[in-house]
DNA sequence: TCCCCCTCTTGATAATCATCAATTGGGTTT
DNA sequence: AAACCCAATTGATGATTATCAAGAGGGGGA
């Protein structure tokens, strides 16, 4: 954990330069100017329940996950944490706030699962910025997908019941599966999903029990299946 | 409503451009590439209650409010509708989906007030964008800006009480206000504060009411005196 | 001015969901 | 294998909120 050395950063580069590539904020850079970024790069270590940063901590390096989960979310007045993210693997994230005034964290990172991260500093990549106006473009769209999925979430949140909002998220775990009965796994604990959905646990249970007693669905531990396509789109 | 003569424009542009000048859209053009992008501009008035367009039509232009008030909602799958933004007057809605592929808005826009709005065409702005790093950088901090923006509806949406999101709701009204009795008035009808808050409008009625009872706030009609500060914020 | 329409309010009831409590189950450590 | 921990489940109860219904207030148009 910490800053590389010379030529840890070249093996570095050469190992996770692919992995970097596939990902929108690196993909657009040329070798040198990721070359460039990656010499600022740490690789971190946060084990299971660790916390990367807390709410309100300044804000100088965004993340990506190279293995493992991590959570974002932030604490409400009552104390309870809603979870705003949840962040697999190849995925980046705090990255936005770079190009805001904002220099704060409106949100905690904690891992649920052991994760390894990448992390970047913000002014070094600014300065890439500035001198790629390609690279803006891609971000913009980037941004402006993030904002279409927080659009969503708050539509979800919005659902009458809590039934609706357990069948919108089991919905789209499933497109882009044009099988009969599609089948996938839980990517998190279950806890969390309700977490998510802004339900406890004990209704995501429930309503988990219900669709699985009308045969709509079956799930074993983090595994399920679809049984009935039409009547799980109907729910809602 | 439709394209400006020549005349027309430059007319136009001397009365309107200081407005747009404000937007951050636009502060950082220059005055001839504002000149060329408000060629293609179109005014168009829209009047109360009717439609600017419908969920899932095809993209092509941004709007600026000149007056009035503009409603972005989604349509819920049991027919309600959920509402995303309420759009005053001198800001913009609909830019973002420029940014990236998607060509669908992902809302429906209606008037809420009559509305006078400007229309921009997309292909124009971009073309400028392309040609005005400053502008990307600009354009990277207002989209930043608006996803904590949806954060912050998010929390709302996940506090636990219809109480919590009315006071939160209040409470982000007087901010910046340092008066021992702040006051300020509903932007809108009381209806669509609580459908923003994903409440009944009964629901809000009574928890103003219960609030007005313990002289926390007064409300008369759209006029609101904060009576309590303290209490209000420890409500939270 | 009066009338009408729509918002807002208030009340009563039913449905939904959170909470508390106890138990089960699975996976990991010792 | 046993002990343990935490997640998940299931049940019972109470609080919160949506829904239905009816009445009051307010502003715009005839």
């Amino acid at each position: 954990m910490g800053m590389l050395k010379k030529e840890d950063a070249m093996q570095f580069q050469k190992i996770h330069g692919q992995l970097l590539r596939k990902h929108h904020l690196f993909s657009a850079l040329s070798d040198s100017d990721l070359a460039k970024l990656m010499r600022g790069t740490r690789v971190l270590s946060v084990g299971k329940g660790e916390f990367l940063f807390q709410q309100n901590e300044e804000a100088r390096h965004f993340y990506f996950v190279v293995s493992g989960c991590m959570k974002l979310f932030r604490t409400l007045p009552d104390g309870t944490e809603k979870i705003i993210e949840l962040v697999p693997s190849n995925q980046t994230f705090a990255e936005a706030l770079m190009f805001s005034a904002q220099t704060m964290y409106p949100v905690s990172a904690q891992a649920v699962e052991p994760a390894e991260l990448f992390s970047f500093s913000n002014i070094d990549y600014m300065t890439l910025l500035k001198s790629s106006p390609d690279l803006s473009l891609v971000l913009l769209g980037d941004l402006s997908r993030r904002l279409r999925m927080r659009l969503n979430e708050i539509e979800v949140l919005s659902l009458k019941n809590s039934t609706h909002r357990v069948v919108r998220y089991l919905m789209t775990q499933i497109v882009g599966s044009d099988s009969e009965y599609p089948q996938f796994d839980l990517p998190v604990a279950k806890r969390l999903i309700a977490g998510q959905l802004a339900i406890q646990p004990e209704t995501f249970s429930r309503i988990v029990h219900r669709l699985k007693e009308e045969g709509v669905i079956d799930m074993k531990g983090k595994e399920v299946t679809v049984l009935d396509r039409k009547a799980l789109a109907n729910y809602e």
